[in-house]
RNA sequence: GGGCGAAUAGCUCAGUUGGUUAGAGCGCUACUCUUACAAAGUAGAUGUCGGGGGUUCGAGUCCCUCUUCGCCCA
């Protein structure tokens, strides 16, 4: 029965019950529907490189609450699962792991070997996060889960492909990129952190061959990294040093005048070390950049290479020496001198990192021993001038963390001239709206730069290219062989391009995965790319390659566009703009119509979190602990509208006894760590040694979620009382006109709060819907309808139509939270069936089987009425006046209270009614009521706005307790008078400030006159009594 | 260096178009085991709204500036 309810709600073993109901139920299922409306979300897919954090709670969290507000609201609700194969990362952890666990490499391995192994690690973490996705409650339609890499994800990725490259939108090009050495690949510039270390200048001297009378007989160059001169191929000096130094010292200056005091004296200092550079540097540099005009030669010691001076404004001369060499295959800006001196460039690096044979004598050497030897040589042969400290910025690979080496290679680019503008005027258009907007500028900037996208990688894990290629020796080979490839049938039917690439090569790609052809091509002496694809490449296909495309499916032609992406800021550009942009080129709509950029998570000290840092909060422990509707209601709560980032303090918790310990940034990286309470230890996800692995683990988790798991309770035990109660019931017809004042204003605020939570919600406004919803439930509902109704349950006369409200009110309650809270909501659906269907009001309506397929409510606009919401207000104005007094004057809850209130005769026509519940909520019975009333002898008095309110004190004053009051209230009611007579004797105010302002200001005065008078009353009163 | 954002109670955050007593939850204090809930109830205390200028009759809110922090880009 009703009452053998726990008072706990047992999340642990009720949401898993409930998860699988409503999946056998197909609850979670879409299908393309013409009665209904479709809303869709696709799920940005996260990596199987690791399990999910928090913010991947959050960003799931928000997906599923507008999916399952939608679903309830009648729309055909497809939320696509899926995961991201991340190519270089994956391959990066899995590659890690082989080295650690078995020291081999991936070579040792092969490409098939090491792919299979990979799969083997997408199997497992694939598997974790979906289960992790599942327990925290998402309502993904599974039947459609997808991966990146999978076959309808592949076909859709070599369709795009083909098309670009049949638009001549793909191309090869040497470029120079970020090459990380221990992945042997190419990492984008998203790849690539930066971070500053201690390192040398090495100044070097380079001869000059034939100087000419008055010519200096070497240059002086300054490099951090020495070894690369091996690559040089020039010296470059500014073609007008004087103008150069003069606007360099011009703007030095102006940087003292807008200084402050304190930086003052070190930039001073700058600009007469500059002064000091144009008087003694400056001719010499001129000699120089006469000579680079007169095409003067050097000689590159060590290797012996004739290389020549140029004129080129990279050279800065108020640096160094004022020369730089030039290393075009290791240096981005020296690759841009290269090409506008139109110098060779010459790479000296092999894709593992050692030098290749155009080092000469240092073939074979890392870049690191090369350094080494390269010193000592120029040393020895004296060419080393000086060495200074200084400190650099080392480009590093996010992936291998191994520092870049800057390469120049074949790389595969997409053109992005048309696509990136496509992308910027869906955006400006308004088609694509971001929310919030200010989010859409740096996604247009990002797009203006219009940089050819390179999405080759040298990896093994990704989508191949498809491209088959072969060099020839002469161009006419090439041609002639391109020529014929061109006749061949599938080139008409429109399944095999055929591109030349500079004099000797030509590319093919072929459209479709087809063994026959690509077989052919291989005969024909073709080989494939082995470069793999970006893993961006096949996410930007997500939202229609997930729905089918290329086939024009009918959930194609249904559900897409989509109508929302849910993501964190950092992918914007990464992801949203590539989405966009594939979305228009191979769909020819926009993917989705309004992006939402959600927070970022960070820890108690704006930290963002992550593992590495060990402050990362693993979902499945905050829902073990608190469960799945406590972590989603507390990260809904977090969510405000438009703040980037919000702080979750973070506790380890102790296994032993459960006591929190606050992490910091010193404890956060320990071993093990010693409760503070019980004094046990416990280890952290460091733990290494046999020892401290043998210690439980302290979970990271954060009290954060209690208020939620708190309110969780409160439902639970709202509706515990309601079922408690509801012995009898039968649903009635209910007219509104015979209802009391608290039943109608509950309707009243039902109605209110249905319309702000929807609002709240379409506009991506969480934390308010939460606010909202908090609010409503603990203080309205419980704190009043609930504590009202007990005594009215008891009359026989009245229970019927409480219980019907008080279901009412649950019912609706818990359909309104249920997108927030869905396990919850959903176990006490599944008990209020016990009442039977009709719970509401509308009697046309009966219960649906699950809470997730419940319509959503009405927000009844007739229900809504701000007169007896005031009137309520003035109710509870009382309430708590007489609650104060008792509570100041420490009168025990057994001890009756008699009040009277001198009040309007309307207002005492809307209170007396409500005489009981001072009773029950207040233990309190009025004696008096009216403009009349005259005050008890002894009392207490708290003026309200609208009426005076009288606790009779006989027999239990605390007179002092009341002198104290009364002195605080005086002093308060001081100060405001003061603040309003000083404003209304203002003549500025008076003249200027708006006519009614001015008559509810000189209102307030009138009340908080008469307010005083009557508290001055009261302690002259109290005083006396003394 | 550029862009975006933040700074309000001990903590985490609200605070509409400027309008005069700046709010919530947690924590804290006091009192209550009152038959839904002590993960609760009732009441209470707590603020130079980061600093400095300015606009205005009036600034947490608008403008300028400085400081600190976070994120992104180069």
């Amino acid at each position: 029965m009703a009452t053998e309810i726990p008072n706990r709600f047992d999340f642990q073993q009720a949401a898993e019950e409930i998860y699988s109901n409503w999946e056998k139920a197909g609850c979670f299922d879409a299908n393309p529907n013409p009665n209904k409306k479709p809303f869709t979300i696709v799920i940005p897919p996260p990596n199987v490189t690791g399990a999910l954090h928090l913010g991947h709670a959050l960003n799931n969290t928000l997906q599923d609450i507008q999916i399952r507000w939608h679903r309830m609201r009648g729309f055909e609700a497809l939320w696509i699962p899926g995961t991201d194969h991340a190519g270089i990362a994956t391959q990066a952890v899995v590659e890690r792991r082989l080295k650690e666990d078995e020291g081999k490499t991936r070579h040792e391995l092969g490409r098939e070997g090491l792919i299979d192994r990979i799969w083997q690690w997408k199997a497992q973490y694939e598997t974790r996060i979906l289960q992790q996705l599942k327990r925290l409650g998402s309502s993904c339609d599974w039947r459609r889960t997808r991966f990146t890499l999978d076959d309808m994800c592949a076909t859709a990725v070599r369709r795009t492909f083909y098309d670009l490259f049949a638009k001549q939108w793909i191309y090869r090009g040497k470029r120079l990129v970020n090459w990380d050495t221990y992945l042997q690949t190419a990492v984008s510039d998203d790849e690539v952190f930066h971070e500053t270390v201690k390192g040398h200048f090495w100044h070097l001297r380079y001869p000059v061959i034939n100087p000419k009378a008055g010519e200096p007989a070497y240059v002086v160059i300054a490099t951090t990294r020495p070894e690369t001169m091996l690559g040089d191929t020039a010296v470059a000096v500014h073609p007008d040093p004087a103008s150069a130094l003069d606007k360099a010292i011009e703007v030095a200056k102006e940087k003292v005048q807008e200084a402050t005091a304190k930086d003052r004296p070190a930039l001073e200092k700058q600009v007469e070390d500059l002064e000091t550079r144009r008087r003694e540097l400056l001719p010499h540099l001129q000699t120089l950049a006469a000579m680079a005009q007169d095409g003067r030669k050097l000689r590159l010691p060590l290797l012996n290479r004739e290389i020549p001076l140029v004129a080129d404004i990279w050279a800065k001369p108020e640096l160094g020496s004022g020369c730089v060499k030039i290393t075009p295959a290791h240096d981005p800006n020296d690759y841009d001198v290269a090409i506008r001196c139109q110098l060779p460039m010459i790479n000296i690096l092999l894709p593992d990192g050692k030098l290749n044979s155009h080092a000469g004598p240092y073939a074979g050497l890392s870049m690191q021993q090369a350094r080494q030897r390269v010193v000592a040589d120029m040393e020895t042969e004296g060419w080393l001038d000086q060495i200074e400290d200084r400190e650099i910025d080392l480009a590093h690979s996010d992936r291998s963390k191994t520092p870049i080496e800057p390469y120049l290679a074949d790389q595969w680019f997409v053109r992005m001239e048309e696509l990136a503008q496509s992308a910027i005027d869906a955006v400006e258009d308004g088609r694509v709206k971001i929310f919030p907007p200010r989010y859409a500028k740096g996604y247009v900037d990002w797009l203006s730069e219009k940089r050819d996208w390179p999405v080759g990688r040298q990896l093994w894990w990704g989508h191949q290219i498809p491209i088959w290629s072969r060099s020839f020796e002469t161009t006419a080979e090439r041609d002639a062989f391109a020529a014929k490839l061109a006749q061949h049938p599938a080139c008409s039917s429109g399944s095999l391009s055929v591109q030349p690439e500079g004099d000797k090569v030509v590319h093919a790609c072929v459209r479709d995965e087809n063994k026959a052809l690509e077989t052919e091509l291989e005969t024909l002496g073709m080989i494939r790319q082995e470069d793999v694809l970006d893993t961006w490449f096949s996410s930007a296909l997500w939202p229609h390659s997930t729905l089918g495309w290329p086939e024009q499916t009918k959930e194609l032609e249904y559900f897409y566009p989509t109508s929302t992406l849910i993501t964190s800021r950092d992918i914007i550009t990464l992801w949203v703009a590539r989405m966009v942009l594939m979305g228009l080129n191979n769909v020819g709509k926009i993917p989705f119509n309004e992006v939402f950029i959600h927070p970022k998570i960070m820890d108690g000290f704006g930290e963002g979190m992550s593992k590495s840092k060990g402050n990362g909060v693993d979902p499945i422990d905050v829902i073990d602990k608190f469960g799945a509707d406590a972590l989603r209601f507390g990260l809904t709560k977090l969510t405000t509208a438009d703040t980037q980032d919000v702080r979750i303090p973070v506790q380890f918790e102790c296994p032993h006894c459960g006591a929190l310990i606050n992490q910091t940034r010193e404890n956060r990286v320990k071993k093990r760590l010693k409760c503070d309470k019980c004094s046990k230890e416990f280890s952290t996800q460091w733990a290494e040694s046999e020892e401290d692995k043998a210690l439980p683990k302290g979970a990271v988790v954060s009290e954060r979620f209690e208020v939620a798991r708190n309110f969780c309770n409160k439902l639970w035990n709202a509706s515990r009382f309601v079922m408690m109660n509801l012995e009898g019931y039968q649903p009635i017809k209910i007219s509104r006109e015979d209802l009391r004042l608290e039943d109608r204003w509950l309707l009243s605020r039902l109605a209110t709060v249905t319309e702000e939570t929807s609002a709240a919600i379409r506009q991506y406004q969480y934390a308010d819907a939460a606010r909202v919803l908090y609010d409503f439930a603990w203080d309205h509902y419980c704190s009043f309808y609930v504590e009202m109704a007990k005594p009215r349950l008891q009359d026989p006369q009245s229970r019927a139509v409480t219980q019907q409200l008080l279901i009412h009110g649950l019912d609706v309650l818990l359909r309104l939270l249920h997108p927030m809270m869905p396990f919850i909501t959903e176990a006490i659906w599944q008990q209020l069936k016990q009442f039977g269907t009709r719970r509401t009001l509308d009697e046309t309506t009966e219960a649906s089987q699950w809470l997730m397929q419940a319509p959503w409510p009405d927000a009844i606009a007739t229900d809504k009425n701000p007169e007896i919401e005031e009137q309520f207000a003035q109710f509870t104005a009382l309430l708590g006046a007489i609650r104060e007094i008792r509570s100041r004057q420490k009168i025990q809850n057994q001890e009756r209270l008699k009040f009277s209130v001198r009040c309007s005769t309307g207002l005492e026509k809307l209170l007396r009614p409500m005489e009981p519940y001072f009773n029950s909520l207040a233990g309190a019975e009025s004696v008096g009521w009216g403009p009349e009333t005259q005050a008890p002898s002894i009392n207490a008095l708290v003026s309200l706005e609208k009426m005076e309110v009288y606790v009779d004190l006989s027999g239990h004053i605390d007179v002092a307790a009341e002198v104290a009051r009364n002195d605080k209230l005086l002093q308060n009611l001081v100060k405001q008078i003061a603040g309003k007579e000083k404003n209304l004797a203002n003549e500025n105010f008076v003249s200027r400030a708006p006519a009614e302002l001015i008559e509810k200001e000189r209102q307030a005065l009138s009340d908080l006159l008469q307010q005083k008078q009557a508290a001055e009353e009261a302690l002259t009163k109290l005083k006396a009594m003394l």
